[in-house]
DNA sequence: CTACGAGTTAAAGTGCAGTTCAAGTCAAGG
DNA sequence: CCTTGACTTGAACTGCACTTTAACTCGTAG
């Protein structure tokens, strides 16, 4: 596959698949006359990328996230760290979102958003 | 109170704050020889522009959020329209993240991350 | 009077996550 | 041979949410 087909299939810009590569997401693959080459593997890869940003990682956290653990590697301490940091992140994040969601439902229902409303719910932020 | 002591109240820098005075979520305030002079009211305010903001609302998502809607005012169906929209990009960021959780979790338990397993999680996405 | 601290402005800078651009390289088709 | 289309590169640009900087203005204290 060449970079174009693989843009297509996973939905990510080229520009953005090269960005990835330099940015040590995606190793870097087999040339033929300078074009990039990818196998099927790389759609394993970009979904796992996929996956970490939509969940809010950044480049460099999902770096760290998968370059240290190609395929079949055992999770080392350093990774059982990155993940349980981040999953304080995640539950944070949730905690944040359902606030919001209270916020706005409760306007929705009630149809009285005031900024004195505001200050009742958001006691427990 | 001058920006310094609101800055310091509300733990928010004061050129965010004259940010947010530009970009039209907080409107202006009375000076004394061209200092602005806030009242105890603004910390409501401020406090729902942090909420917004931590909730992952946009700048200009908390300005047509709040900035239409005074104290008191009754909510309209453009209001509804926008709390809709973000109920569902709510909704839609708590499943990421709840994915990613279990992604991380179930490495974290299992102890055999590997690309196959990953796969296996993300058939949800 | 001078210095100090806290405020003021416009404009430039930052970091992230890419995108866009200009200029060039190839292989295949006509 | 020439064109076309898909690729290549480095560099510059984008948008968001601020922060930093430089040069300035005040009111108060010594």
């Amino acid at each position: 596959m060449l970079i174009g087909e693989v843009a297509r299939r996973s939905g990510i810009a080229a520009s953005a698949l090269r960005y990835y590569e330099r940015e040590g997401l995606l190793q870097p693959v087999g040339r033929s006359s300078k074009r990039r080459v990818y196998g099927p593997q790389v759609m394993s890869r970009i979904r796992i990328i996929q996956l970490a940003r939509d969940a809010g990682f950044t480049i460099a956290e999902t770096r760290s996230f998968i370059s240290n653990y190609p395929a079949g590697t055992i999770p080392s301490v350093r990774w059982q760290k990155l993940a349980d940091r981040k999953l304080e992140e995640i539950d944070a994040l949730i905690a944040r979102a359902t606030r919001m969601k209270i916020l706005l439902r409760s306007n929705f229902q009630c149809g009285c958003l005031t900024i004195e409303h505001c200050e009742r719910l958001m006691q427990g932020s």
